[in-house]
DNA sequence: GATAAAACATGATAATTATCAGCTTTTTTA
DNA sequence: TAAAAAAGCTGATAATTATCATGTTTTATC
């Protein structure tokens, strides 16, 4: 493997696209790929990473454990994101958890190369700057559904959420394989309470169901539901 | 009012500490100082703010309207605080609302002359930087919290979490003055639901009441609540 | 391919939390 | 300072959600 990040399309896709040729190349001198398959752990919750990782493919749910000790999906990371960046700028372990949901691949880039660029490269800096606001715009909006919504409405908003961003095209199911435990994860609730919701999803025939495969048949009605109707 | 920067103390508590003595000169000429009266907004969600605002004074909520029509408390600011700084990244309109608790004092910078300074300053921007990273884990064990705990755990975290921020001394009151209200907002519960637990809080001894003012008697059982024993 | 383990599913019940109603106290306003 | 409005409080009840128990289906492993 070990392509170059210069000719890397994924580059395009996060802030790395921002490098310029020069420092790309000297980026693709010392940054490591690796596969990650399905159910291993990229990095644990208080562990240091000491660098990002850029998502060539796949997908990983990152998560943070409650001292309840029910861990909570704080979001998916798919092809094309970075994941480290926080703990690296804070310049402290990570305060989370990855964890591969299907069979990846990453390339690990070392924290001095991407202090490097943030130091001297200010069209970079300012897109990882635009990338914690937009990540932090979004956190906020998870806070105010998980405290004023219902668990049938945050199913339902999980359930267009996943759409938007893992639908391939209509008539497809979802491409992202969700056990019913990390669904219940994501919207904060029992397992058996995100299963009953989603049996009753499917009888009102907003969703169909085939083992893992989730097709959503009524984004209309879903987005009601969500927004309190 | 209209004090200069160079000589204000406050800009050592956040991001403006970065700039240099030339920077603050300019930001000093263009800047605007305003008193905000509690109750009053500073904006609403929705309006772009076209710069930053930079406390120098008094505390306000920050809060969010949820499609159910009920209020969410984000976060709370205080002096030394910024706000205003993630939509100006973003280039877009507010996502939240602010409000002053009680009497401010607030300086407010032009969008310019922050873009400016971003984009000279690499210390101003990382420091901006490495607030966003500290808010964003803020806002992810927030997330957590919501997600997978209960009512009566959120408020006592809420307590000790006041009580590391607006407590000056111990045997005083918190130095903030929240309504019911606001406290049920800040947890994400009904009003009730929220004097409910105080009282039984205060009948535990755990905290006093005394009006709006809260006395935090026993922050270590307040603690274990949080924690879930 | 048989067996064990994990994931999925559903019912019964308990615990938590919201809602509504009515009352008291505090604050605001005229 | 009196009247009105807002905030605070408590009880009763309903709705939501969690937990436990148990059985079925799917997946993993030898």
């Amino acid at each position: 493997m070990s392509s170059r990040c210069e000719q890397c399309i994924i580059r395009q896709l996060n802030s790395l696209g921002e490098l310029t040729k020069d420092e790309l190349l000297r980026i693709s001198g010392c940054k490591t790929s690796q596969y990650v398959k399905k159910g291993e752990v990229l990095f644990e919750e208080g562990q240091y990473i000491n660098g990002v990782f850029c998502v060539k493919d796949g997908v990983c749910k990152v998560t943070k454990m409650s001292t309840n000790g029910r861990d909570q999906i704080v979001k998916l990371i798919k092809k094309g994101d970075l994941i480290g960046e926080r703990s690296l700028i804070s310049e402290e372990a990570s305060n989370l958890k990855a964890t591969a949901i299907n069979d990846m691949e990453v390339c690990f880039i070392p924290k001095e190369e991407i202090v490097k660029d943030l130091k001297s490269n200010n069209n970079f800096t300012m897109s990882i700057l635009k990338d914690l606001a937009t990540s932090l715009k979004e956190a906020d909006n998870v806070i105010v559904d998980m405290a004023q919504k219902t668990v049938k409405q945050r199913l339902a908003e999980t359930l267009l959420h996943l759409k938007k961003n893992y639908q391939v095209s209509e008539d497809k199911p979802l491409d992202i394989q969700l056990s019913r435990e990390d669904i219940a994860n994501i919207i904060g609730t029992a397992t058996e309470s995100a299963i009953r919701l989603l049996s009753s999803f499917k009888k009102e025939k907003l969703i169909s169901l085939k083992g893992k495969e989730i097709y959503i048949l009524d984004p209309q009605t879903l987005q009601q539901i969500a927004e309190g109707f």
